[in-house]
DNA sequence: CTGTTAGCGCATTCAT
DNA sequence: ATGAATGCGCTAACAG
């Protein structure tokens, strides 16, 4: 068995208790026999072992990230990328980790149709969850509102939906109408706006303010249930952009631009005589690497997740968190891809 | 506080044992009794705490999965992130979870300066580590080799080195040779090989291999700091394919591919009539979703990180792991980037 | 088949 | 300032 706080406290001559207080800086220690204690821990590569502490104190110093299950892996998307590697940015610095916890579609797996970060709460795995979730999921969610009542220390991405709680956000549809004003004040008046399917609500929205705010501007919307069916959009440009008649094609991912840009070539609509490109983008730079270099609004998705990270080791801390949902706001970036008509 | 075994065990009118036996199925209690139980676990929405269950079997169902600090974040690559999904594919269904340990730069901020890994494998916070490295990082690794030693459970990705420890590879070296020869055999006589820089030592190898092998093919050989360097591979295609009369660019991920692409492009050459391109692709299909559509050589790293975890568990189980050490087979797919001269 | 008990490693009283 | 003793929640060995 691995060298508990026992041993450590035999070889520098003292018991547990002190041991345990210079661990933790819980009290003054005799500077003698700090140093032997500090000498047994090195002579023993002395770590103390999470269960008896966690045992005590009843935490595991691990946060939970939890993405509800999607069309695709967690990992293939840059939005869930940018807020991993905001949340990652800050939690070494804390004294803190995560664990992934992802839904499994198999069901029959689970001893429980719960979601499965409740377990990890339940047996005291994390100390706090952060959540990233696509607007409806929250629906279906009695027990996400039940933890919430509880004052669980949780942060989820998204709209502010309960009075309890944290969470940090972006105006999609706020940038989303940005981005058809922009192309109506250069010109554009006839545009496709592509999206993932599960924001048809924010769609419909904006058809709405649009329609009374900008009259002379026609949008189309196409909604993609797999950002990926490269002959799916083919199909929908040469049908939008060579029959129809629009002038600006508006991306919600760059991955999806990406595509799009390879359509368009293979097309022969060059960018942006032909036609104009704008794109959303969850990166720093990612239009930037295309060609031609894409304008996009930028969505600061990494200080989300730092944002996040931070709000939650806060309270976990126990500290008051006082602005406890944060707007984060976004940026177009002008580059090649938009022309003016 | 929460609620414990005791209160199951109360409001089910047994003790405490066998409330633990039914969680365990750990031996045979009566249907009565054993129903009674089940309806109390229900009824508080009981969760066996982690802490108490991992005092006793120094078990947290947790393993590590450690990447070495790299010049940018652990979630740009798709290779890790391949990774990842892998590895994520097996766990859940084992019961198990990942922590993501990841090494910070600000060494000041860590008590030692030791990988961060260990503090989690000496706090028992995992039961088995993942790690993926680059070739030499493994250098510097007297923690790593100890560890070994010792027989923690572990699995790294790439070559084996050690006689301890589990292996996943590819043959990198391999297929890079079979990119030269397959350009060889269609017609190309001199070419661009790009690479990141840390697997220097292996160019330096292919470049004897080669010489004598095909003696009649020129390789240049580009080393780049930083994958996302556009200005310098710009500059490289102008000179190599411009200048000096390489026809075709050998690339070692799908993000550079995807650079190159867009240099042609504003460059005006024409794939594969000006120049061909074969790329590596650690994700299945991810050079059909370019135009044109490249031709790679597939590297099954999801499948490495599946084998990966799964080898893993198995010695973490205590079952005997035949097979510690498996290469997987890399394997070209003819897109449409490369010509015949 | 079941209850009692010891002990896992630690933080934290409570004495001193 | 420090040691002894208690208990955190659970599993497993033991006794019945």
């Amino acid at each position: 068995m691995a060298v508990s706080i026992h041993d450590v406290a035999r070889r520098a001559g003292v018991s547990i208790s002190t041991v345990s207080r210079i661990l933790n800086n819980s009290a003054n220690v005799n500077e003698k026999k700090a140093e032997a204690v500090r000498e047994a821990m090195e002579y023993y590569h002395y770590e103390p072992n999470q269960f008896g502490r966690g045992l005590v104190k009843q935490k595991s110093n691990m946060i939970g990230v939890y993405f509800p299950s999607q069309y695709e892996s967690i990992f293939e998307l840059t939005y869930n990328l940018e807020l991993l590697k905001g949340i990652e940015r800050v939690l070494p610095y804390q004294d803190y980790s995560m664990v992934l916890i992802n839904e499994t579609t198999e069901y029959e797996h689970r001893r429980q149709a719960q979601p499965r970060y409740l377990e990890f709460i339940q047996q005291k795995k994390i100390d706090g969850l952060i959540l990233s979730a696509a607007g409806d999921t929250f629906t279906r969610g009695d027990v996400f509102s039940k933890l919430l009542e509880e004052g669980y220390p949780m942060v989820y991405i998204g709209k502010r939906f309960h009075q309890n709680g944290m969470n940090v956000y972006a105006q999609f549809e706020q940038y989303h109408l940005q981005m058809l004003r922009e192309l109506h004040a250069r010109g554009h008046r006839k545009v496709l706006m592509i999206e993932g399917g599960y924001h048809k609500i924010y769609m419909d929205h904006i058809a709405s303010v649009i329609g009374t705010e900008l009259p002379d501007l026609e949008v189309r919307f196409l909604l993609l249930e797999n950002n990926h069916f490269r002959r799916h959009l083919l199909k929908a440009v040469e049908h939008y952009v060579g029959e129809d008649g629009c002038t600006a094609l508006c991306s919600p991912t760059i991955e999806t631009t990406r595509i799009l840009l390879g359509i368009c070539a293979q097309l022969s609509y060059r960018i942006p005589e032909r036609v104009s490109v704008v794109s959303v983008e969850h990166r720093q730079g990612d239009g930037a690497l295309e060609y031609p270099a894409v304008s996009a609004f930028y969505v600061p998705v990494i200080d989300m997740g730092s944002g996040a990270a931070d709000m939650l080791l806060r309270t976990i801390r126990g500290e008051k968190v006082e602005d406890d949902s944060v707007e984060y706001e976004t940026k177009l970036i002008e580059r090649d891809s938009v022309r003016n008509l």
